[in-house]
DNA sequence: AACCAGGAGAGAG
DNA sequence: CTCTCTCATGGT
């Protein structure tokens, strides 16, 4: 069994996910910082609040008090952490002329910059890079590294899992992008309450 | 009523 | 370097 014919297995059986479920490159942005160790239903929820007060612009972000993002986000959970990391990531991201203009180099560049902004990991960078920025790198996340764990692959640090992923697959966004929503979809249906899902079956068979 | 959710950072050893 | 603790809300 090797990444790209889960990937194939995945696809066929849950079609594509349209993956991010957002408007704009700010609102997927946001919601990689709100999704940190959340359930995305409450993401969600503090999205819809700050659309409702105009909140999704980094303009509006970085002129907004605190106190009205913990308001929004606070169903999020972490909410005063939360708040201080748009405050922050948003004041690097008005540093540049546009997104594009920010996004609109080489990838690894781009990488450590934003690792090295307070509040952004090696996942939410990945995230934003990949569903944002629209470069070519491998998201890993909790439900990747189970579902490593389950089929006997590399599951330990995160440039480990990243790399034997990134290794077996085409270099393609497109992919990427597809890929690490299938994982997740297949985790929510399956991975927790019923973790002998046929997908997993059917992939452990077929080596 | 514990446990988990599309993590990250700070501190200890 | 690798643990461990904290941050916090909402659903099962």
């Amino acid at each position: 069994m090797k990444p790209l014919s889960l990937y194939k297995r995945l696809l066929k059986e849950y079609g594509p996910q349209h993956w991010w479920p957002a408007e704009t490159q700010y609102e997927i942005i946001v919601g990689a910082i709100l999704t940190q160790n959340t359930a995305w239903k409450n993401v969600e929820k503090a999205v819809k609040n700050l659309k409702e007060r105009d909140l999704l612009s980094p303009e509006a972000v970085s002129s907004a008090r605190v106190a009205t993002l913990e308001s929004c986000i606070r169903p999020a959970g972490f909410f005063r952490q939360k708040a201080e990391r748009l405050k922050h990531v948003t004041s690097h991201f008005l540093g540049y002329p546009s997104l594009d203009a920010f996004f609109g180099r080489p990838t690894s560049l781009v990488r450590e910059e934003l690792l090295s902004w307070n509040g952004i990991g090696p996942e939410t960078a990945d995230s934003i890079l990949l569903y944002a920025g629209g470069h070519a790198v491998f998201v890993v996340d909790a439900y990747t590294r189970r579902l490593c764990e389950r089929l006997g692959w590399p599951h330990g640090s995160y440039e480990e899992v990243q790399s034997f992923f990134e290794r077996g697959l085409p270099r393609d966004a497109a992919l990427f992008n597809e890929f690490h929503a299938l994982i997740v979809e297949h985790a929510k249906r399956y991975c927790r309450k019923n973790p002998l899902c046929p997908c997993f079956i059917a992939c452990a068979r077929s080596t």
